[in-house]
DNA sequence: ATAAGGCTTCCAGTGTCTGGAAGGTCAAGG
DNA sequence: CCTTGACCTTCCAGACACTGGAAGCCTTAT
């Protein structure tokens, strides 16, 4: 299978694919003329990858995940290790987050919006007024 | 004032601050000697995007709001689109990140984590079994 | 024969720094 | 005066995960 069908069963980008197989992600065969061949095999993997990517996980992540997916005898704890440690990333993110849009609204919402310049936002980015001052 | 000082009260690493001149978002003077000299305004500058990136802004929007901050005749209004635009943008990111929290999270409840093989996380990252099969 | 579309490689750019090398400057101590 | 160490300078390269584009080969259809 070429890489343009590959891509369309896999959601991933022709380019992209290109550049999994450059750092050794998937290893797809060559046909005659040079064209990748993508096998089942090859299929799975790229899917897997996809998913494990849209579910956060770095790209070394992934590549240690298909090592453990590969492996028949990998222990499901070491999966579950990993993933969990994803799971608190994906937290702490959150948590990084929501502490800007608790901030940053608390600010959007001091500033009146109209067009006088008089503006609470900046002035909480400048560090002037940074606390409430008669909110 | 030097650039480790500049760097201590801005909260800023004295590379990101080469860097914020190289990409012209301050231009502090050079004394005799060829270092920067970093006056006041330099310094609230610094801060000020220090804060704004803090909260998330992106170097753009920084450049953007500190053009604001700048312009003594601005309309408010135009801060609080651009602090709006960002507002959303987080809440798209935390929503994104919950989205994966809840699928991951899920994935991993049902893994029993022990030293077999068997993983309901592989299992769902390779597409197979990916609905509940009696969870 | 030709044209369109898919494939190849390679180079460069995105955004935001960060690390390191090679070398100039400054203040203190001997 | 010389050395040492801390600070400063510039420039190059790398990190992440692609993405775009150019130049050129291959396949298929007309």
């Amino acid at each position: 299978m070429n890489i343009g069908d590959a891509a369309k069963q896999s959601g991933l980008p022709a380019k992209t694919i290109r550049y999994y197989e450059d750092i050794g992600l998937v290893a797809p065969g060559r046909a005659g003329n040079g064209y990748r061949d993508f096998s089942d095999t090859d299929l799975h993997k790229l899917a897997f990858v996809q998913r494990a990517r849209s579910l956060g996980f770095s790209i070394e992540e992934c590549r240690a995940l298909l090592s453990l997916y590969d492996d028949r005898g990998r222990a499901s704890a070491d999966v579950k290790d990993l993933a969990k440690a994803h799971l608190n990333q994906i937290s702490e993110k959150i948590a990084g987050l929501q502490a800007m849009q608790k901030t940053l609204g608390e600010l959007v919402h001091k500033c009146h919006g109209d067009d006088r310049p008089d503006c609470p936002i900046l002035d909480g980015l400048a560090g002037t007024k940074a606390k409430e001052d008669a909110a």
